[in-house]
DNA sequence: ATAGATTGTTTCTCGTCAGTTGACAATTAG
DNA sequence: CTAATTGTCAACTGACGAGAAACAATCTAT
């Protein structure tokens, strides 16, 4: 079967220049073959669309109208072709972007803000949510995590790194005793951050003479909500393990103070996720870039 | 390079369905080539249009855009060749109808008329020209001949016949006397009929003991214009050879007198010629008939 | 848990058809 | 008359469209 968008464009090129070679020329056929185009939409349509001899050629009735209805049409076509394929090369419509409730708002929306201003047209949808939500469901363009990766078939392209701090209230720690050790900690109430609230235990991460070594903690709460830990820590509830932006301010005030400091626990990657690698809009290039631009600069 | 219609349309139908599977079916296609015409298109546009895991699918906002856009464009083209293709089978338009002056006053225009009433939307061009015009370059769809066919790449379908009467005026007859047999002709001044007026003599065919054969005349005058040498052998100016529909009248009222009728020169056919047989419009082919059918009841 | 069903994608193979080339018939120009 | 140009037809060939089967991912059901 032969490219009936052709066979259409053919016809329009021999309407136009009056002639088959001329028109197989400007679509770079040969004559042949733009007869054969020509034969087929005729056969096709059930109508003969030019009266042609060896040196003339004329529109019948329907041909011209058709030719009228059609040449509309297709520059219609290319004008949706061309509006669409902006979106590779121009940034515009919404984006959306997917952040830990916490991190989102402290350090994803700055960046968004920021990139909003370099795009005027563009619209952003920032979706704070604890988790690891499925990308093309919830029609997310790019998912920004902290955690270590999980199994997926996501693209991942690491932005930058968290540290996690282990810290408790001051009067938490006159009242318990302040760990020197991370074995230590077995004596302490450990608030504990799992997706999967089930289990009161967890095994945080060490490092000790050059070796990451894990220890394991208990505690009497459990959450997925980082803020919630945090809230609980500054209480005296017990001893938390949060990424730095949750507690900086924190520590500065003095609400929380930081313990088992040599032992620095490795960093947390900072992710953005993507579902897919091929024909990204340019919405979600310039901001991947964009993204990790402010990172890097930072 | 895939059909990039056909793409659209699996683009449409996924966008529709939801799934690739149920678009397949939906165009006879197997899963694969849907994938494979999907993929293509958005390689062609540069944005993806459908994100999409095993269990999912979902358009992208470029996508969404395309699907509205294209969906009506689709259903455009689908009416435009619908309403083309109406030509194959719907009378309408503008028949164009070439015919002798005379020949086409007195016979074609009755058939012209009738058929008109029968196909109320159709407009009917009736030509009257003497000679055999390109069809093509002057847009006639039927051309109505009562004379030898040319050699020409024409279709010819074979309408009726005409008597080729000759005759002359009782008073020309009464001075020069009657010829008796073909060979009086030679001392009669004969009225030409020629296409090409450059010479003044011709060859007039007669039957005579089952042959045809030719008889050389001379005369005074030549004309392609029938309807002049009626009016000058009516006048007594020579021996003409003229089709019946020109002398019925004549003959009736006495004006012209037939000679030589015995020798019933060969009928002479009368052909619808048409440029080709392909794709003819329907206003084309039902005249075809209807003259036919015209000639076939008379 | 485990197996089965269904999703979209990939890989591979095969047969066909799109497209070039070259000749042909018809026509015009000079 | 020759030469050039028209659209079309016929033959050939290489690429690519299309189906089958395997695969990876996911949901359902037992």
């Amino acid at each position: 079967m032969l490219d009936r968008l052709l066979s259409m464009q053919v016809f329009l090129a021999v309407a136009r220049h009056g002639t088959f070679t001329a028109a197989a020329e400007e679509l770079g056929l040969s004559r042949a073959m733009a007869s054969k185009h020509l034969q087929t939409l005729e056969t096709h349509l059930g109508v003969r669309l030019v009266n042609r001899t060896t040196r003339t050629t004329r529109l019948t009735e329907a041909g011209a109208r058709y030719y009228e209805q059609l040449s509309v049409l297709l520059t219609e076509l290319d004008d949706v072709e061309a509006g669409i394929g902006q979106d590779a090369t121009q940034v515009r419509g919404t984006l959306t972007v997917a952040a830990p409730p916490g991190y989102g708002a402290t350090h994803v929306a700055p960046i968004v803000g920021a990139f909003m201003r370099h795009h005027p047209g563009i619209r952003v949808r920032l979706v704070l949510i604890e988790g690891q939500p499925d990308l093309v469901d919830a029609g997310i363009d790019v998912a920004i995590t902290v955690r270590e990766l999980a199994d997926t078939s996501y693209i991942a392209r690491k932005l930058g790194a968290v540290r996690l701090i282990v810290c408790a209230a001051q009067h938490y720690l006159d009242s318990r005793g302040r760990p020197r050790k991370p074995a230590d900690l077995v004596d302490h109430n450990c608030l504990i951050y799992a997706e999967t609230a089930a289990q009161l235990r967890a095994e945080w991460l060490f490092r000790r003479r050059g070796h990451t070594l894990p220890q394991a903690v208990t505690g009497n709460f459990v959450s997925n909500v980082g803020q919630a830990i945090r809230e609980l820590a500054i209480a005296g509830g017990g001893v938390a393990r949060l990424p730095d932006y949750l507690v900086e301010d924190a520590l500065k005030t003095g609400e929380l103070v930081e313990v088992l400091q040599t032992f620095a626990p490795p960093l947390r990657p900072v992710h953005a996720l993507y579902a897919h690698r091929d024909h990204l809009p340019a919405k979600v290039l310039r901001f991947l870039e964009y993204a990790a631009d402010s990172y890097r600069g930072n």
